[in-house]
DNA sequence: GTATTTATATACCGATTGGTATATTTGCAT
DNA sequence: ATGCAAATATACCAATCGGTATATAAATAC
């Protein structure tokens, strides 16, 4: 087998994410992992100390997909009100076609995390942090640039934005359908529109 | 012990739903029920033909407690607004003084059953299609009654509504802090006001 | 080329899991 | 009171869990 050890750690987290994000810490097994990585036991205490380590690595890896790619779409984008749009795009296509089986590793995580997790519930409380202040810094540089109204609660805002999106991705996925994604994602078009200039 | 059959059944019931919703359904194992309960494992398995039953039968209880309990609070209230704005409240205080510990059962068996528990995956979509339309009708008939706008997109709100809540209360638990949930009630509490006469 | 270190594979551990087979107890009908 | 059926308790099962100790194989240093 490879003796890369990077290498190794590497292929163990990329394979662990799905498995991480569909079944669920408790769900996923580490031979779940050594099946999909074809590496054994062995490799995997070699490379992390303990199951813990493996799903926060895997957990980092789900966040850091979802942000870049979110990043990517923003810049694409150059006024705050299609930025915000690009956002609920990506949230659209991201259940229409996954690019991390499972649904939203942040939401996943939030879930099973809040009561019996503490290893990931702090990096799950960071990573919300880190997309609502996303969404603050592009609604307040909307504001300074006269893209939208000066008089919004941007913390408001931001709340409503990141919650309803999360919440319309988990009845969704539930749903197995998009239908009330597209509803909230009409809702939500208004709310953008409504703030801007 | 007990002789009444219908009596144990309902004890495990009750003392198994805050169990599943606070660890999740691979989490929360039979002796956790045994331990909780008193009960030994051939009297749950004498009244369930297995651990999915019991989890069937917790998360009903636990839609029948939220259900029955903002169905009262709505009853409670005249107009559609104020009815709207009743479970808006109720969820509120499901956050500081949560009747069943671990959150919102439709909520956490939807991300942990979209995947991999389809026994539960499709009560979980007859439960939030059933307070869904409950929304629905308090806005209908705040139209007929003509305390709310006649224009108003009813399934976008209340697909809106109903998503909004539960992504705040999921964001709010994993913080730990009522603090998003207030933003975001601040929000749809506007939108409330937007929509009536 | 050989010794040594590092990385991976294998074999094993006790604990726990969901579930079952059997023993025991209880309430009821007679 | 007694026999019977129903309900609960106990004892056990194979499978799997996370984790570790050890064996093997590969890379590096000399």
């Amino acid at each position: 087998m490879a003796r890369n050890p990077e290498q190794t750690r590497q292929l163990i987290i990329e394979k662990a994410l799905p498995i991480f994000n569909t079944k669920g810490y408790n769900a996923a097994s580490i031979s779940d992992i050594t099946s999909a990585t074809g590496i054994t036991k062995g490799a995997i205490y070699g490379n992390f100390k303990n199951k813990d380590e493996v799903a926060t690595a895997a957990f980092e890896l789900g966040v850091e997909i979802v942000a870049t790619a979110i990043a990517k779409r923003v810049r694409a984008q150059q006024t705050a009100p299609d930025k915000l749009r690009a956002i609920m795009d990506f949230y659209e296509e991201y259940l229409k076609e996954p690019p991390i089986p499972g649904g939203c590793p942040v939401l996943n995580s939030s879930i099973e995390a809040d009561d019996n997790l503490p290893f990931l519930r702090s990096r799950v409380i960071r990573s919300i942090a880190l997309l609502k202040d996303s969404v603050m810094k592009i609604i307040n540089r909307g504001i300074l640039e006269g893209q939208v109204k000066r008089d919004v609660d941007v913390e408001e805002f931001t709340n409503f934005f990141y919650s309803t999106i999360e919440g319309a991705i988990s009845v969704s996925r539930i749903e197995g359908d998009t239908r009330s994604y597209d509803f909230v994602k009409r809702f939500v078009q208004k709310q953008i529109n409504e703030i801007s200039i």
